[in-house]
DNA sequence: ATACTTTTGTGATTTTTTTCACATAAAAAA
DNA sequence: TTTTTTATGTGAAAAAAATCACAAAAGTAT
């Protein structure tokens, strides 16, 4: 494929990189640079860059202010997004106080619950009933949520996301849900990446 | 590869459906519902057994409680791992609560913080000085630790956790961490997971 | 008992991803 | 200026992962 998945992921992670340099005044990085930092080789880095036309200067290495306009342009980051949280409980609340999604133009915009006990109208952002949530994405035109639920309410959440317009999931819940296809899920699954530290760690 | 880490992936999520199934007194499951469950096919799953040696019986497909006990034992889920999170922040306290783990075998044994307002030896698991990290480590045989603190602080806690004996961590700071080749680590980054969502969600 | 159906198991094939090999450009040194 | 050194950029090759194709077994129906 032109745009494989895994490159995706990796030109996010050169970006956060590029960020860092560009916050300490960096003007030039190499591909040699970039792979360090991520933990990949500079070979890849330039296939990655390759793929998406993404050029620098020979001997000279990338112009840091430059590879990163492009970077945004090509991953979407010119444009904030709204984001919704269902689920007030542990992660959800995690997330919610977490402030490296606003600076990378991720805004939460409201977290949902069923418990009455976490409404918070007066919080930044608020905690609301989760029957606001039809109408709060519909009249904000939020497009991303954040499923935060146990696993037995999931399902009925993410239906109740799709129908209200949101395009695309994070799930914490460990448990696989039906989506439309042109509903991108993206399925975290936490218990199952400690676990596979453990059987790594015993090879 | 024979032992694909792709494939060891699946195999645990196999198994959180097995558990699923042994629960409501299943007892026989085809690989088609395997397929069906984690978001894949019935051959890919076939073939993922068949990398493993975990065989079944043709027309019958397989029994839950034998194959169960088979992913245990290749998985290595036969003996408790104790844990220990490093950063009783919002991450921190999040895994803490979570009751997910313990009933896979992981038990968090301690969280260490450096701020003493967070301490709390009552607590179960306790909430204890990072200065104690290094013996509570060492005198109760803990392979496994989660690094839940700021970025500038996730190098120095790596270091302290490898020196104490640790073998493998799941570390949520968003920068990357230097490690001895012997160690494995697991690099999780919830915002370039939620930044992929809205990139797909575009596309 | 025989034919039919369904499901496993795996070698072969295809697709995807990574790595190699080297041409090419530009800066630095001679 | 000419040579050398050091990066990039990308087709080709290799490796890894997913999919195909079909044989083989076992259950069910006739
Ligand atoms: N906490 C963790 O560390 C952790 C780790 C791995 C996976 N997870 C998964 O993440 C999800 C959330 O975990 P948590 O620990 O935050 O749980 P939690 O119990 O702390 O919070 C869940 C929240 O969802 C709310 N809720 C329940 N049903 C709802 C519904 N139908 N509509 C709206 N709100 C509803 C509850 O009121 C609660 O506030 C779970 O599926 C869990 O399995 C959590
Ligand atoms: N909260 C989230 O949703 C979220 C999302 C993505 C990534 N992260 C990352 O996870 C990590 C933790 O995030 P958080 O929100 O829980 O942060 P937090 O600030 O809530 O908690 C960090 C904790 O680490 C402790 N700490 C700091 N330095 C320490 C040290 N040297 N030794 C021991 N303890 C120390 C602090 O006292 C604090 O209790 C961060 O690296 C963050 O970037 C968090």
């Amino acid at each position: 494929m032109k745009t494989s998945k895994q490159s995706i992921l990796r030109l996010f992670q050169y970006r956060d990189f590029l960020i860092r340099l560009k916050n300490i005044n960096t003007v030039n990085v190499f591909s040699d640079n970039l792979a360090k930092d991520i933990g990949t080789t500079s070979i890849q880095v330039r296939k990655d860059f390759s793929l998406f036309r993404l050029s620098g200067n020979k001997k000279a290495g990338y112009k840091v202010s430059n590879l990163l306009k492009q970077l945004d342009e090509l991953l979407g980051k010119n444009k904030k997004q709204k984001v919704v949280i269902v689920g007030a409980g542990n992660i959800g609340k995690a997330l919610m106080q977490y402030d490296g999604f606003y600076k990378e133009g991720l805004e939460i915009a409201a977290l949902f619950d069923y418990d009455r006990r976490k409404y918070n109208h007066k919080n930044n952002p608020p905690v609301l009933p989760i029957e606001d949530l039809f109408k709060f994405v519909s009249s904000n035109n939020v497009k991303i949520g954040i499923i935060a639920v146990p696993c037995k309410a999931a399902q009925q959440v993410l239906d109740l996301m799709i129908s209200a317009g949101i395009k695309g999931a994070m799930n914490f819940a460990p448990i696989p849900l039906k989506s439309p296809k042109n509903f991108y899920i993206n399925n975290i699954n936490l218990r199952v990446e400690l676990e596979s530290v453990v059987y790594y760690t015993q090879m």
